[in-house]
DNA sequence: ATGAAAGCGCTAACAC
DNA sequence: GTGTTAGCGCTTTCAT
């Protein structure tokens, strides 16, 4: 005997002498429903096994109550903290998720934005591609009042809000940090500069020279995509310098560790010749020796933030065009592969 | 001068002079359409800026093209491969994905399978909690028909298909090859017998020792969870043994990489007093010293596969009732952790 | 506090 | 090959 048919607001209202119009209010909590009869249509509903058609809902309230994600990238560790945060917020505010990644490449960022759109999500979340240099794709929401809200790989816009951390200061910290223990020739490998993140820590990382009257030098900078590869080549790169850094800061930990992997495997001691740090506290930050000083930040915190930033927004309990970015903490962990002074 | 109001069928309609109707078969190929008709309404709905409402079209034809999706955790690397297999494939089949997270505890599998089918997903692809014990909470799929398709931690059932690997046969070639390399007292670390994959490793392994005369010894079964705290705490058992093995066999790489650095740091050398291997591959698997000998195999594969089965059920190509399991390839990776013969 | 009626945009059934 | 009609299940005026 299953219970082929679905069962409607229609059939509650019969089962309980009542209009379908009364039903829907009582389901929703609508203010001018009595108490005893909102008590009656819960429990008829749920004695019925009622599920609530959001088709026919979506229609007619032209919500989707679905909200857009796009990331640069599935398989990292980051990105799927941030994934976990956003599902869990998603889900406490009755909102569901479509997920999309670009692949790092602007041409799947735009067929990614055009698929959200035309699927009507409420709302767009996004994390720039590593090579996306405008957000024409993203004018058709910003013209529609759909709002977009990005979060880490940004992008600065009137009418959206950008959840990120501080990555000018978390960079002139690390950079400090080196410089207390030591190092006076930095190298950074850095990332796109269009990319807000490396761009700030750039930023940070010339300060911190600076402040410590150390001349900056163009070669000391390596840009890369900073995926394993790059880590690899910078290594080689830094193998055939004659003048060699005594510090490495990376702008991302997956760098860093084929980085340093490379040069061990050349011979070069870490932290002794040369010392590291990376960014974002991925886990095999804890597994290479010895283990890498990096930058946390919780992505889970960002995704949340992500989330009700933009229901919040929906909502109406507060407006994406008001707050022009939320400012996460992070924290600078200190770890054996910048410690040069082994007493400390 | 915002567009503001939606294109519908209609307008297309008014715009040709012909009927709502023909302009939605025209939109989705049918067969008896016009080619020239066809070509007409594409031309139209691409100059009049229409996007097709899919909740009018999810409410009338009981078809919502979303794809629900559970998966234990979202913040693995092979995880994160896997949803971008099963992304891609949806994207390319035409279905949204859903996602949650069970964080491995069976109660919120139970509540993330409630909330997929209130969303009425037209499948569901699922890879169990570690302590699921059984899949009541997925009867409501099978009893409205609704296909169900496991993925790695697979539950056995009649009328839904399994994307795995075979993980007896990997498990046997990792514990013959430690046998081969000069072990004899090989320990196991494992997982939940109650899922799939670690009940099949550990059979293998009992055989690979069985067809060598290595008697199996329980207490050099090691049971946990097999996350990070899990690892460490293995390494301080083992340090703890009277006779200590020679080799570890991790049913994954998490809990062998932390149960290395934990013994590293005892002063025990890897391979020479005990060799490792670990199963996934996981990037931590590069990086660990020495690099972690491994099962590889693609977690994009086991997406795309389990995607692919799902839709080709729901479109009739194939039916998943009739195929009881798919199994993809896996490699045996040997690196440096199992070699203990360096000449080799 | 509750109800009647209309219609969101699409598709299936049935004509022609 | 194309059109007519009806209705999917819900929400939203506008009454009462």
């Amino acid at each position: 005997m299953t219970p082929d048919k679905d069962i409607t607001i229609y059939d509650i209202a019969r089962h309980l002498n009542i209009s379908a119009t009364t039903v829907s209010r009582g389901l929703k909590d609508h203010p001018a429903i009595n108490k005893n009869t909102r008590k009656k249509i819960a429990e008829a509903a749920k004695a019925l096994g009622y599920r609530s058609n959001t088709f026919a809902s979506s229609l007619r309230s032209r919500k989707t109550h679905t909200i857009g994600v796009i990331v640069p990238r599935l398989n990292s560790y980051f990105v799927a903290s941030v994934l976990a945060g956003m599902q869990d917020a998603a889900n406490r505010e009755g909102y569901n998720l479509i997920i999309s990644h670009s692949l790092e490449e602007v041409s799947n960022e735009v067929t990614n934005a055009h698929t959200m759109f035309n699927k009507r999500v409420d709302g767009l979340l996004v994390s720039l591609a590593y090579n996306t240099e405008n957000i024409d794709h993203l004018q058709p929401f910003f013209r529609k009042g759909i709002p977009v809200v990005f979060f880490d790989r940004t992008w600065p816009h009137p009418d959206s809000t950008s959840i990120i951390i501080d990555n000018y200061q978390a960079a002139y910290n690390v950079t400090k940090h080196l410089i207390d223990n030591g190092s006076r020739r930095i190298m950074h490998l850095a990332g796109n500069l269009l990319r807000n993140v490396y761009a700030e820590r750039v930023k940070g990382y010339k300060q911190a020279l600076k402040d410590h009257k150390i001349s900056f030098e163009e070669k000391l900078i390596y840009t890369s995509k900073l995926d394993e590869e790059s880590g690899t080549r910078s290594a080689e790169y830094i193998l055939k310098m004659k003048e060699k850094p005594d510090a490495v800061f990376s702008a991302n930990d997956t760098a860093a560790v084929f980085c340093m992997i490379r040069l061990k495997a050349a011979g070069i001691r870490i932290p002794e010749d040369i010392a590291f740090a990376g960014f974002n506290n991925d886990p095999i930050s804890k597994v290479i020796e010895p283990n890498l000083t990096t930058v946390n930040y919780s992505g889970y915190s960002v995704g949340e933030a992500a989330v009700t930033s933009l229901t919040n927004d929906l909502n109406r309990i507060s407006s994406i065009k008001t707050t022009n970015s939320i400012v996460l903490r992070s924290d600078l962990i200190i770890r054996g592969s910048s410690l040069k002074n082994k007493t400390s």
